[in-house]
DNA sequence: ATCAATACGTTATAGCATAACACTGCTGCA
DNA sequence: TGCAGCAGTGTTATGCTATAACGTATTGAT
């Protein structure tokens, strides 16, 4: 099932029109493809899509790919309860599989527990091809 | 014990400034960081130091940190023989640990046998608060 | 001597992100 | 009613990160 997003009632229009964009890309964008995309939409500048990314990353709507540095739409509606979350990018078509592992999460803790570390925030970006590109080639 | 770190006989001269720079850094240093401390040297241009630290990374002597913008040197001698690493960065001072585990690994190649993902490349970050600045605080 | 491979140096440009300031519209309360 | 506070907006300017494109220099093998 394509484009099967939950899209929250109190969104302002820029955050709306952001999340709305993400939604409908096959692959992550960076805030100037946002910003490029929307400028039919009267947005003139860089900060009108950062702003609105902020807020998106910030309830969990949206998630920022440090790697890439671009953002794309979260894809599980409540990804924002869980904690770590692992995002594998095929470098073929751009596709992003998000998913969360409980066994990566416990070990990450117990080497915290270890070491005295505070953990506050994890990235974990895997890079390579999906399935499907791999058949094609 | 500090400073400990091995430096390969066969750097250019710039990959030698460099790794030097990175050696004796007490946190990650950006390009242009790194840029700054060796003008002195000579060095007067971005690309003389990205060329440098492409090679570096290449070689497993440095790390870039993705979620950073900024590079490292290899904590490790003989990290680049292992496969995935992990960073824990401290927000407090900046202090990066770097470390493998097998069990995460192991994880992540189970996870890429079940859908069929192809894993040429992971990158993984954990931002928070070193034990030594958690006591100071 | 010739050739290929690698590194180097330089200028210009592209791509990503934020600072600072002024203004709007709303909400909650004196 | 009036006002303070807050979140969102619009705009201009700026800063930070990274690469394109060009030519030269050095090395090492044939
Ligand atoms: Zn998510
Ligand atoms: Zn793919
Ligand atoms: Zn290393
Ligand atoms: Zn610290």
């Amino acid at each position: 099932m394509a484009h099967d997003h939950v899209m929250p009632t109190d969104l302002t229009r820029n955050q709306e029109l952001v999340l709305g964009t993400l939604n409908h890309a096959p692959a992550p964008l960076s805030a100037y493809d946002i910003l490029d995309l929307l400028r039919s939409e009267g947005l003139r500048a860089p900060l009108q899509v950062y702003r609105a990314l902020d807020k998106l990353v910030e309830r969990g709507l949206a998630h920022r790919l440090e790697s890439l540095n671009a953002f794309v739409a979260c894809a599980d509606e409540h990804c924002h309860r869980k904690g770590l979350i692992a995002f594998a990018i095929c470098e073929g078509c751009g596709k992003v599989d998000e998913f969360a592992d409980a066994v990566i999460e416990e070990r990450l803790g117990k080497w915290a527990g270890a070491t005295g570390f505070k953990v506050e925030r994890t990235t974990m970006e895997i890079r390579g091809k999906c399935a499907e590109c791999l058949k094609a080639a």
